[in-house]
DNA sequence: CTGAAAGCGCTTACAG
DNA sequence: CTGAAAGCGCTTACAG
């Protein structure tokens, strides 16, 4: 049998306590003016009957949800939870509870960026890798609803990612450092729809590539470019490909520690030795890496979360501050850049001799 | 600057339409009786200006959150995330929003008992790997709010779980049918805090070992047995210090994938060759031990989650169904068993020559 | 079928 | 300093 107890409510405390409503909302919102025998009588009442105000009452009547939004694509993938544990990590001492919608596709994020980001809904939302459109931008402004970009950026919204193209860069020049010359890059999809509308950071990092092979004289052979889904299986057949050709590179920059994964286990199909045969750099760094002992960039995933919640919350608490006065928002938003830093362990080193 | 615009209401919409307020909220709730007329008036004003009802108000009026919690431990660790992704598969089309609340010790693991499981927080909780203590479970059943199980269990409880100790007892056996006699194990801390209100699977499966070995008549060697923080470098030590015993065994029963990695790595260390030298059975079957080739024992992580989000929604409809009329609870709640099945991979074979 | 009114449980100007 | 009252934006018995 279920007797479920009627959940007591402020009026009851202030019962007890012989004082008005107003008064016990007064001493629980810490508020100045109460004079101390109301006060000691009212928490007294409220330890007594174990009060605790009805949320959603608050909610209505502040018109706060104590509550953020997090938007994020394919969440459960290690990068992303590590950003996820980010987030979590500073909003979990904090009054807001987070909830993750997860993308799947374009239509998701369309539906999440509409439904989502509104005042009744979130107090806060923080979109992760993701780049919403100008129109989202504009409909993000007009509800009122602070949004911060972690992994990716946009002129109007405060945002915490990665140079990219400096990681493409380091990954490279790292290669090229070895002696490497011959060094094939595998891509995310370039043109797969969520690609298209997340960070970039494929296209960034393939810049950051072609600009350490030039800057090194070196020439960019477009048969050392190979693009697909982001899944191991996938990487693989793509790195055997590479290996398998003519003139095989010595060396692979896998856009991602998942796709590095899958061109591990091509050269172990075709008897490679890494790195003696094969060197091979990751990106991520993701907690199998090191496991792996596989060299990377480390692209400060869980700090990238940290800060994006941080910076919310500093907004959060801005806007309260500044309550009615419509502070101009500043025409530059706060955008910050996380640290990247290439992780050496032990799947790169000098090419095979005479290559 | 921020020109927030005024968020726009049912008494809007109602002006629009030329109805009441009234009138409006029971076309948006389906409500029965709205003559045509008014019911395309009202949806025609909806529509023009893009109306969405003030979910606090909802929230507050109806006495429900369309909230639901989930309360786990290390909530980022792979088997987490995978359980946590059957929940988000099942209640991503529901109306409900999920809201994670991780828990790494004793104390917030009873903060959030107290303070989450209350009617204007959440309509229902899953709990995962966790066991609540009865006086915890009294509190949920005076707050009314349903809670169930995933990987643990209770007897007031509805719940979804494995049988750890046919766990244990399928990978041993599996062992010892390969013609391992020498089977040792590696467990997590069994005196943890965390071991002690958690699922109790580690001593489960330890149990299915014992009961492997006793059956086979393989006597119980106490040297054989290990434990340790589910930690990669840990489970690492633990297994050289086996391996390096006078008397070795030719195969080790690791009751996380996680330990099981760190005993590969141990083999690696010692130039042991995995099966030759050793055999190394794992479990959970996370999404790693493929890539490893890890013999393991795959639980159904992610349908656990699943079964369990599932569960819990059938009970929110069951209630709102019989509203009121305190529906008696069934003295047997609702216990499922999940699958678990041994997935056979690289790293399990005969034990070598003469041993 | 439909509207006016009360109610959900808080918070906070407004008086005093 | 403190209380009575209005208000947050819905929903839903209650009349008609």
């Amino acid at each position: 049998m279920k007797a479920v107890s009627q959940a007591i409510t402020i009026r009851d405390v202030a019962r007890k306590a012989g004082v008005s409503a107003a008064t016990v909302s007064r001493v629980l919102n810490g508020n100045t003016g109460v004079r101390e025998p109301a006060r000691i009588a009212v928490e007294r009442a409220v330890k007594a009957l174990n009060f605790e105000p009805n949320l959603n009452a608050r909610r209505l009547s502040l018109g706060r949800t104590f509550t953020l939004a997090g938007i994020v694509p394919f969440f459960y993938r290690p990068s992303y939870v590590e950003r996820l544990r980010g987030l979590e990590s500073v909003l979990s001492p904090s009054p807001f509870d987070l909830v993750v919608y997860n993308v799947e596709s374009v239509h998701s994020r369309d539906r999440f960026f509409d439904e989502l980001v509104r005042p009744d809904r979130f107090d806060g939302v923080v979109v992760i890798s993701l780049r919403p459109e100008d129109a989202h931008v504009r409909a993000f402004a007009r509800s009122g609803v602070p949004v911060v970009l972690v992994d990716a950026a946009h002129p109007k919204l405060p945002s915490i990612h990665e140079d990219s193209v400096l990681g493409g860069y380091i990954a490279t020049r790292h290669l090229i450092e070895l002696g490497h010359r011959r060094i094939a890059i595998i891509c995310d999809e370039l043109n797969a729809p969520l690609s298209i509308i997340g960070s970039h950071a494929n296209q960034s990092r393939l810049e950051g590539y072609r600009k350490a092979l030039t800057e090194a004289g070196i020439p960019i052979d477009p048969s050392l470019f190979r693009e697909g889904p982001h899944a191991k299986h996938l990487a693989r057949s793509l790195a055997r490909d590479l290996l398998l050709a003519p003139d095989p590179p010595t060396a692979i920059f896998a856009v991602s520690d998942t796709h590095a994964m899958g061109v591990l286990e091509a050269a172990r199909d075709l008897g490679l030795s890494v790195p003696r045969d094969l060197s091979v750099i990751g990106y991520d760094d993701i907690e199998v890496a090191e496991y792996l002992n596989l060299t990377t960039i480390n692209q400060s995933l869980f700090e990238s979360g940290k800060r994006g919640a941080e910076m919310l919350l500093a907004m959060l608490e801005a806007d309260k501050a500044g309550e009615g006065q419509t502070a101009p928002a500043p025409d530059a938003p706060l955008t910050e850049e996380i640290e990247i830093r290439l992780v050496v362990r032990g799947t790169t080193s000098a090419p095979p001799h005479g290559r």
